[in-house]
RNA sequence: GGAGAGAUGCCGGAGCGGUCGAACGGGCACGCUUGGAAAGCGUGUGUAGGGGCAACUCUACCCAGGGUUCGAAUCCCUGUCUCUCCGCCA
């Protein structure tokens, strides 16, 4: 959430940030509604104080054997005026919140201004295409020849964006995401968890999800109100949500692997063979909680972690700076991983690394004690330490054998058994 | 699922409806003491919001939300969570 001192100190930089990130919303509403609330205060508390006093003298009084009637009276008229200005204050409270909750996050200085994928700007790439002496298939071509994805019993499971692996098909999945969490963990220092899948209305507010895209969201019913979690950042990030933490503490270093629910409301008919566009799938993420200063420090070294998964797999790949009309609600700054499909000839988003600066902490109640003891919000992040159908997609296509096999990259055979090729039975 | 007990500050733990932001103990920080340390002594030690240039001041918060009252940590209702016992269960 955005910082709602500025509706009073700088709405000017609110409406900035919505026009950057190409989101319309009424801030002159919001600054009125919040000024009307301020003046609302000033009154409420002076009432309350008034209260407070004559009450604590009806005691004395009352000790004392005087009579205190008089007084009684009038602070039970005083005390139905404060019950009907605390409603109207709560109203006021609710109507600016709901406003302020829905403004986006302010997009960092070096974010370059755009509307939307065009205006992303590719600042690195790693490898190269790979070259065929022959015309590669797509994934679901090889993957129905090879027997280890069975997408129609999938659809008759589930629905169509539903994956049933099969054989070797599951273990290269279960290969690939204990792969990425031994990387993580051993090599770049982060600490693991497996948190639940289902969590509640506060976390999902808490790391943005709610109450913008409750669309795009599984969720139960029976009173439940629980929502399958679209990504581990959201356990993950609330796992500190309402704490104070020590900056000696800090960073935090997180991974987990989940399984990830996304219901991609609206986006019927796009990219929907294959492996694709899913609603279910598995991913290994990672997240980060530090001080403000070296956030922008700790999203590059996210980002060279997650270079690493990709160049250790020896798949193609690029990155791009989103522009601020294609970068998430959330975000101040978001690189896309794009990795090469050469079957589907098309770079693939397989991960995202963003820089969340104070914007979920400040709603998520993540806080921060410094040395000279003053406390205040700490700086999350988070990436995809990847996102598996995508890479997977990747993976088969570039991989991919004139006979149809699938040769498996070096560090992923110890996870197969020593298993070098996947070929039909 | 049934029965009971409980939830207070960084931790432990008091708290007759009034002067309780909250005794007491511990921890921590600072100061004194010391050659240095320990002990000892003293002082301090929450979060959020409003007003003020500021010193400062006011308000709210004792799990959450309602209620009673001139006044609620304290009384009443509802919910959440924790613990114990019984039942059920992979």
């Amino acid at each position: 959430m955005i910082d709602t001192r500025l509706f009073k100190d700088d709405p000017e930089k609110l409406k900035n940030t919505c026009r950057l990130k190409r989101v319309n919303i009424d801030i002159d509403r919001a600054v009125e509604l919040d000024g009307q609330r301020r003046e609302l205060i000033v009154e409420l508390e002076n009432l309350q104080a008034e209260r407070n006093r004559v009450s604590k003298e009806i005691g004395t009084r009352k000790a004392a054997g005087e009579d205190a009637s008089a007084e009684m009276e009038a602070m039970k008229e005083v005390g139905a005026k404060v019950k009907e200005l605390d409603a109207r204050r709560i109203e006021l409270e609710e109507e600016v919140n709901a406003i302020a909750l829905a403004i986006p996050n302010h997009p960092a200085a070096d974010v370059p201004e755009g509307d939307g994928e065009n205006e992303n700007v590719e600042i690195a790439t790693w490898g190269e295409k790979p070259k065929f002496d022959f015309a590669p298939k797509a994934h679901w071509e090889l993957c129905e020849a090879l027997d280890i994805i069975d997408f129609q019993r999938g659809v008759k499971l589930s629905g169509s964006g539903f994956i049933l692996y099969k054989g070797l098909g599951a273990r290269l999945e279960r290969a690939l995401y204990n792969f990425f969490l031994d990387l993580h963990t051993t090599e770049h220092g982060y600490t693991e968890w497996f948190p639940p899948v289902l969590v509640n209305r506060a976390s999902m507010i808490g790391t943005g999800q709610l109450p913008k895209m409750e669309e795009d969201m599984y969720c139960t019913d029976k009173g439940d109100d629980l929502f399958l979690i679209p990504t581990a950042e959201v356990p993950i990030t609330n796992i500190h949500r309402d704490e104070i933490l020590n900056e000696s503490d800090l960073p935090l270093y997180y991974t987990a692997y989940s399984p990830c629910f996304r219901r991609e409301a609206g986006a019927a008919g796009k990219d929907t063979r294959g492996l694709l566009r899913v609603h279910e799938f598995n991913k290994v993420e990672m997240v980060k909680f530090c001080a403000p200063e070296t956030s922008y420090d700790e999203l590059e070294k996210l980002r060279a972690n997650v270079a690493k998964v990709f160049e250790t797999l020896g798949l193609h790949y690029r990155i791009l700076k989103l522009c601020t009309g294609d970068i998430s609600f959330a975000a101040a700054k978001c690189y896309d991983f794009e990795c090469w499909a050469p079957g589907v000839e098309k770079f693939l988003e397989c991960s995202s690394c963003s820089n969340f600066e104070d914007f979920q902490a400040r709603r998520a109640k993540i806080r921060y004690k410094s040395a000279d003891k003053k406390t205040n919000f700490v700086h999350t992040l988070n990436a995809s330490g990847v996102a598996l159908p995508r890479t997977m997609v990747a993976l088969l296509e570039t991989y991919q054998q004139a006979d149809g096999s699938i040769l498996i990259p070096e560090v992923i055979r110890p996870y197969m058994g020593g298993l070098e090729k996947i070929e039909k039975k």
